[in-house]
DNA sequence: ACCGGGATGTTCT
DNA sequence: GAACATCCCGGTG
């Protein structure tokens, strides 16, 4: 029951993107393993939010590892990413989908009557925020030092040895590269949909 | 099950 | 003014 430190994160996205894969995402008494994830690999990378370079909207993304990047998006939803590499890089993985595990009337009363069953509470990027309660006021939290609240933690299990991979979901920009991974099998990965062209 | 469309507002062109 | 790292609901098979 370790809290994942500065050096995990200080790494390229697609090696920390797979080692997250059976990661746990706490904050307060919610808890819930990570299952799905993508990696934003900065200037490289024509689907990152730091491919023209910083903004006021994504300059979390180029603060050092370890800090929790949340945007807001479609006018409704916020999704968080864990920042990667070192500080003016852009580097952050997508939390996609996670199993929850603690805290469920919490995560249940969070996510409201459209979550009926328990695969509903996280199985997708704005479904998983909105759980957990993770908005404006949590970008640039540090995970490292549990600031506000929110950290990642390896209860001991290990990441799975072949992970499921895809492209990743929703994009039209940077939609070729396969940077999408999942833990094959759960039900709270999200459905992969194809974007209409 | 699998589609299609609407909601809703910030960000960047 | 268009695009957007999405979700939900109501149609149809």
């Amino acid at each position: 029951m370790t809290v994942l430190g500065r050096e995990f994160y200080a790494r390229d996205p697609k090696v920390v993107a797979k080692q997250l894969l059976n990661k746990v995402l706490v904050r307060g008494g919610r808890s819930a393993r990570i299952v799905e994830v993508e990696a934003y690999c900065g200037p490289i990378d024509a689907g990152s939010h730091a491919f023209r370079g910083q903004t006021s909207r994504n300059a979390t993304m180029f603060g050092p590892g370890g800090g929790l990047y949340v945007y807001f998006t479609y006018g409704m939803h916020w999704c968080a990413n864990a920042v990667c590499g070192d500080v003016d890089e852009g580097l952050a993985v997508l939390l996609r989908a996670a199993a929850p595990l603690t805290g469920l009337d919490e995560l249940r009363s969070a996510r409201g009557p459209a979550a009926k069953r328990d695969r509903d509470l996280c199985s997708g990027p704005a479904k998983l925020c909105q759980a957990f309660g993770l908005d404006r006021a949590f970008d640039g939290a540090d995970l490292v030092t549990g600031d506000r609240g929110v950290t990642i933690i390896d209860d001991g299990r290990k990441p799975p040895r072949r992970p499921g991979n895809s492209v990743r979901i929703g994009l039209s920009a940077g939609a070729e590269h396969p940077w999408r991974w999942y833990v094959e099998g759960d039900p709270n990965v999200s459905a992969l949909r194809l974007r209409k062209e």
